[in-house]
DNA sequence: CCCATGACGAG
DNA sequence: AGCTCGTCATGGGT
């Protein structure tokens, strides 16, 4: 079948089956074999070479919401510049109710059908269970006598005919239909169902960020790195020289003795207990307050800092990750904990020396914007504290708070961050008391959430997403390591019901600008857990600035608990992310 | 070869 | 101060 005339059939049956936008279709394709569709009213099978293409058109004609099960489905999707405005992706929805990161197709479904991960078949078990003299065992139906996925048909074999394709996509809809049961039972069930559908959508823009890459200047990073690590070296030898030559700086402040190797912490800390400095690690934090004890210290703190360039971003990066002007990694819509984004290759943690190397393309320009305070901004949302409410109509949320509790703001900021984050010891700890009596709704709901983890209960955000506790495996009864485990998870848990409401935030805000910005063609090029930078032609600069406050005021008004909660963005146009201000 | 640890970059 | 992530190097196990 020609791909117009399967367009033509696909869009009949649409339309016959009554889908409009935003209604829920599941889509399994392959490329030259064809298009799997299911909705409410049934499913269909079309034999097409571009299936791709048919996803296009109706995406535009009609922009339901495409349900699939994993990111392969979106890469293929973003890999051919189809923009997708809603979406279900069901192994990042299992993550939202399931906790934790790792996961896979037959995992989900065995999870969601109660059978044990124990269980579950491998490719290899095939024969060994005699599966093909099983009566009833019907190597079509993608669902064994047993309850498990086949593993031939997670592992590709969805794909091997137009039948197939249309078994899977009525697959898909079934395990959505489950997922939505549960998200049901969750004590905000909308909530949680909206926050399914913005991380499917925050899944779909990772894609496209994997593939977009962040705008970098080839001379400019090389100028970088040169300055640093020295130039690129031709040989081994030669970077062994290098290595040599920086090692020497240090250890020139040295008297001759048993040789060091700076790569290895215990010989350092050996290092400097002969110079008369004892520390319990050597971290920088640590070796800062020895700076005038010995010259050694100052160098070894120097010597890091290039080495830190030399390894990790330095010529072996930019081969691996900087491609035609394009700083490239993978992307990821929730990590393990509490749901915050990742990146791989440096794009998270870019040291500063190196971000005048973020340029924008010719004609173009960043609008950058980074959200102000938004942790304590998120507690007084999610709790519903009407004080800390109040102190967010400020620019400067902690001034109001250090002014009620009668302290200095250093003393208040400190004191919130330490309640968000499981502080126990430091001067902090009046002002943390002010805190509990002022602002007891809010400190309440803390104390609740690490109530729960120490107790090794599992934790919710308010959007619903599930954060593991872990279990102590030490056998012996170690009184002191349980006590430490149970405080650890106390803090963890406090922390991950803000981090993690934070990043729902976020993430909404993220997709607002990512659909609105369409209109510009301004793309997102990067996600920094309260920082979005926009890259987009100069003469849409101020619109594309104005864009980025509407979404946060659509976000808040979409996602916040609390109306009269007020968020805060700093927003600038720059040409280096190194114009920033801090 | 895998895994824990220390160190450090960012938020 | 304490929370998260990714990355690199070392050293101790298999």
């Amino acid at each position: 079948m020609s791909d117009a005339t399967a367009l033509e059939e696909t869009l009949a049956w649409l339309r016959h089956s009554a889908v409009g936008r935003s209604d829920d279709v599941s889509v399994a394709f392959r490329p030259d074999t064809g298009l799997g569709l299911a909705c409410r009213a049934g499913h269909i099978s079309v034999r097409c070479g571009d299936p791709v293409a048919v996803i296009e058109q109706i995406e535009a004609a009609i922009a339901p919401r495409w349900m699939w099960w994993d990111r392969s489905t979106a890469d293929q999707l973003a890999e051919r510049s189809v923009g997708i405005a809603r979406c279900w992706d069901v192994l990042t929805v299992h993550r939202l109710l399931h906790g934790g990161w790792q996961t896979s197709t037959a995992r989900a479904w065995a999870w969601l059908h109660d059978l044990s991960i124990e269980s579950l078949p491998t490719m290899g078990q095939l024969n060994l269970l005699g599966s093909l003299s099983d009566e009833g065992d019907d190597p079509e139906n993608p669902v064994r006598p047993d309850g498990h996925l086949r593993p031939e048909w997670v592992t590709g074999g969805w794909a091997a005919s137009p039948e197939r394709l249309a078994r899977w996509a009525v697959l898909t809809l079934e395990v959505v239909e489950l997922q939505r049961t549960l998200l049901a039972k969750l004590p905000m069930p909308d909530r949680a169902t909206s926050t399914a559908h913005a991380e499917s959508a925050a899944e779909f823009l990772c894609a496209e960020l994997t593939l977009e890459g962040l705008p970098i200047d080839n001379d400019e990073v090389h100028r970088i790195i040169a300055e640093a690590a020295g130039p690129r070296p031709a040989t081994e030898l030669e970077a062994d020289g290098l290595r040599r030559q920086r090692d020497a700086e240090v250890l020139r402040h040295l008297d001759p003795g048993p040789s060091i190797d700076l790569r290895n912490p215990a010989d350092v800390k050996a290092m400097l207990r002969r110079v008369a400095v004892d520390v319990p690690d050597t971290r920088a934090w640590r070796l800062e307050q020895h700076r005038s004890t010995h010259p050694v210290v100052e160098a070894l703190l120097v010597w890091r800092k290039a080495e830190r360039i030399t390894t990790t971003y330095g010529y072996r990066w930019l081969d691996e990750h900087v491609h035609r002007g394009r700083l490239r990694g993978e992307w990821t819509s929730s990590d393990g904990a509490a749901g915050r984004m990742t990146a791989s290759a440096g794009l998270h943690n870019l040291p500063a020396e190196m971000r005048p190397a973020v340029i924008a393309e010719p004609g173009h320009v960043f609008v950058r914007a980074d959200l102000g305070q938004i942790e304590p901004r998120v507690l007084a949302a999610v709790s519903g504290d009407q004080a800390l409410i109040a102190a967010t109509q400020d620019d400067d949320l902690y001034q109001p708070i250090a002014t009620r509790l009668g302290v200095e703001r250093a003393i208040a900021k400190v004191a919130v961050l330490g309640a968000m984050y499981g502080s126990t010891t430091g001067e902090s700890a009046n002002a943390l008391r002010g805190l509990e009596h002022n602002y007891p709704t809010a400190m309440g709901y803390l104390e609740q959430a690490a109530a729960a983890g120490r107790a090794g209960e599992d934790v919710f955000t308010i959007g619903g997403r599930r954060i593991r506790m872990w279990v102590d495996e030490s056998i012996e009864a170690d009184i002191d390591r349980a006590r430490r485990v149970a405080a650890a998870r106390g803090r963890f848990a406090r922390n991950a019901t803000i981090q993690g409401a934070a990043a729902e935030f976020f993430k909404v805000w993220a997709i607002i600008v990512r659909s609105r910005g369409e209109a510009l063609d301004a793309r997102i090029v990067l996600c920094l857990h309260d920082e979005l930078i926009v890259h987009v032609g100069e003469s849409r600069s101020e619109q594309a600035a104005t864009l980025m406050h509407d979404a946060l005021s659509e976000a808040a008004y979409r996602w916040s608990p609390s109306r009269q909660v007020r968020y805060i963005a700093d927003v600038s146009v720059i040409q280096r992310w190194s114009q920033a201000k801090g």
